[in-house]
DNA sequence: CAGTGGTCTAGACCACAGC
DNA sequence: CTGTGGTCTAGACCACTGG
């Protein structure tokens, strides 16, 4: 065996997961305190601490002070994937990245699309619809509308060459928000840009950025038929 | 203000942010070294590596030994939702849960199955097909694969009471898995059970679970027309 | 080789929650 | 009050990698 070994704290950890695996500790039950476990293994206290911090952070454990740790009795499990720049998702699958902006406009946006960005009725936004294409086979359909005075120098961006979706991931580097996705049916406007049949059921995904607690884009992304979302389900990222 | 004062760590995490947040780091600079910031703020070693392995494992930063930290140019936001028990995740929206249990039997896996599981071709496992529903409408259809040899316990599981998600849930501690979101189809069989018509969208979720590298199980879920998952986008959870 | 992050230690104090 | 986990310190050595 030529592996490298592991940290102690990961050793540590999957011995754990072992014992937890194998039903030695069940759900539900207190497991020894750190001080004993960093005993019984000849680590230090920190080391220890490392080693169960992670599993409590994947909810295999729920550690309480004063109460002790004990294996969750119904754990969660998280699902997680990235979320790259389009011209990179496409890329990865050995495609050619095509671009098209279809329209930029200044326009009242509609109200579920203030309602989701937490912005008055009403309110002026940019709309931008563009299709990012895999090997000149339409992928995906990008209509966003952005409150541009909240992002400053999008106005002056050109997005006929770098796509809105590029120039916003490059542009604000810290933001969080909410996706949500639905399977909807191809409606006949979007099945022309899509290259499909209207009424062709298409992954549909709907995307709210906020920065600093302000909305400052939705976007809604809707793939051409047969596309499929993948993500890893785990405990360890 | 009453609010009680954050960890030392996370108050420099924020502080950190804040600095790519505006700027000050833009994306691909090197950043200070760790020495440097502890001493800049005051703190030991161990507690700037704290906040800077925290930026670094959401994506934010990117440490390499000798090339220092630096400012992740195009950062992949991570997406992460729960997979909670049906019966939960339908208890949640405030509805009776539902369960029926359409049939159990034990065939020869589909070559798809076999594959995804990573067992031999033509090997004998068990489906179960059941109807997940909330208050009285069909919400989630699961057809399911369980490799029975290698689940102690689940031949004699009465799936007529518990489903087979909440059977395995429970007695499988820890598991990995693989999940795969598409929009599909609705099929006559499963228009029926949903009581939909064939052909509408449906969000399908395809799922493999896998226990100490070998496969346990495949689930597919076919939601009901409407079906939405939601999901957090963000650097902390 | 030298400089950086990754890990570990021994010890300390604090925060919380049950008694 | 006591016992638990959460944080922090000062220091050490190791692992990786560019020069």
């Amino acid at each position: 065996m030529s592996r490298r070994e592991a940290p102690g704290w990961q050793q540590i950890r999957e011995e754990l997961l072992r014992r937890i695996r194998d039903r030695e500790w069940r759900p539900g039950t207190i497991i020894p305190t750190e001080v004993e476990l960093a005993k019984e293994f000849g680590v230090a206290r920190a080391t220890m601490h490392r080693a169960l911090r992670e599993l409590a952070d994947a909810g295999t454990l729920e550690r309480r002070r004063r109460l002790g740790t004990r294996v969750t009795m119904h754990p969660v499990r998280q699902a997680r994937f990235g979320i790259p720049l389009l011209r990179r998702e496409i890329e990865e699958t050995g495609a050619v990245y095509g671009y098209r902006l279809l329209s930029r406009a200044v326009k009242v946006a509609p109200t579920a699309v203030s309602e989701a960005l937490g912005i008055p009725y009403r309110a002026i936004l940019t709309q931008v619809r563009a299709v990012h294409s895999a090997d000149g086979r339409p992928y995906v359909l990008e209509e966003r509308w952005v409150h541009a005075r909240r992002v400053p120098g999008f106005a002056a961006a050109d997005l006929s060459v770098v796509s809105a979706n590029e120039w916003l991931l490059a542009n604000i580097p810290v933001s969080t928000g909410e996706m949500t996705l639905t399977a909807e049916r191809a409606r006949a406007d979007v099945a022309r840009l899509l290259d499909c049949q209207a009424g062709d059921p298409v992954m549909t995904v709907r995307r709210v950025t906020w920065r600093d607690g302000v909305g400052i884009t939705q976007v809604r992304l809707v793939y051409a038929p047969g596309h499929a979302i993948v993500s890893a389900i785990g405990v360890d990222p």
